[in-house]
DNA sequence: AATTACATGTAAGCGGTTACATGATTGT
DNA sequence: ACAATCATGTAACCGCTTACATGTAATT
């Protein structure tokens, strides 16, 4: 359900896009937030067509078609912000890892944690990096395309930086014990 | 894969576990970490005999078996410690809701905002009440019983309170541009 | 005798990944 | 001409959830 989710929102915010813009999407912007590859987009735009929650306002070129959110949309992205409590599944390989590592012997313990933090360092670059693009970028065209996403953009960000502490943490005491 | 994993970890820990025992660890110690129902978990467990990953060692009453780790068991964990990047296909409820958020009205958002808030707040009591109990309570029976899991108690912990953090902050932050 | 906890399974369906498949347009 | 990018779809498979289904032992 939450991939219609994601869909009405970037719809929402970018007022029409083809199924291909979207697919784009997820592959930069909600990237850290949301994933889905253009096999799932499209079957799911053409149900969510036949429920009456977007409209093919238009075809391009090259078969393209052009998706509009409608009022039904709307009020369904509303209603599951409003209605919705996140519970997300805890299904995490990093907390499996953390789980799992005092099994192993000192040293190896030690490879994959700071493996855990050199994976999560790169991660803080990149976010970073995303970040100040955003900030120091001119505002591109539409109108709600600047501070979209910054709530969640932030939120990646500190998660990062508090594994890449709890790693740092993990490795001194794996290894006071030994 | 995981689940397989996390199977493996607990064989490990425990020493020996039913199917039933497992699924009720995954209802208590691994919950915040991997969740998984007996109908997933019995026949993984078959699956992972006929690979050779665990041995039925004993037939107890009511039908118990009683599932060991095999060497070729520990091999397959120990290899995906050490070799497997944990890139968790960042797919947050959470995230998603931080992500779009912004496209409601103010009063809107902080209700949001304000219910993922108190919803981190009564997770932290829970895992908080955990740790507690695990480090006052005498050590039972089993060698490995004590320190595992230690580590991924802190990392949910920490994540929790990072949570708890970015929603006061970004409360203030929708409210302040109003 | 009835209820609860123990204990194991199967089946339908959904969401997601990977791979297969096709064709149009633009740039070199 | 050739390659890259644009653009949309389908099919097989896997992991997970929910519901169905069955039976045993201990407690009240």
């Amino acid at each position: 359900m939450s991939l219609r989710i994601a869909l009405l929102g970037l719809l929402t915010a970018y007022g029409s896009a083809s199924g291909y813009d979207l697919a784009k999407s997820f592959e930069k912007s909600v990237a850290h937030v949301w994933q889905a590859g253009h096999s799932q987009i499209y079957p799911e735009l053409a149900k969510m067509a036949s429920d009456g929650l977007v409209t093919v306002e238009a075809e391009g070129a090259r078969g393209r078609k052009i998706y509009t959110i409608t009022a039904e949309g709307r009020a369904e992205l509303r209603e599951w912000l409003l209605g919705h409590d996140p519970t997300g599944p805890a299904r995490s390989e990093v907390a499996l890892q953390a789980f799992l590592v005092p099994l192993l012997e000192t040293p190896e313990a030690v490879a994959v944690l700071e493996r855990l933090r050199a994976h999560s360092e790169r991660k803080l670059a990149q976010l970073e990096a995303l970040w100040t693009a955003k900030h120091s970028a001119p505002i591109p065209e539409g109108t709600a395309r600047v501070k979209f996403g910054n709530l969640a953009l932030d939120l990646g960000i500190r998660q990062t930086r508090m594994v890449l502490q709890w790693a740092d943490d993990a490795i001194a005491e794996v290894q006071a014990r030994s």
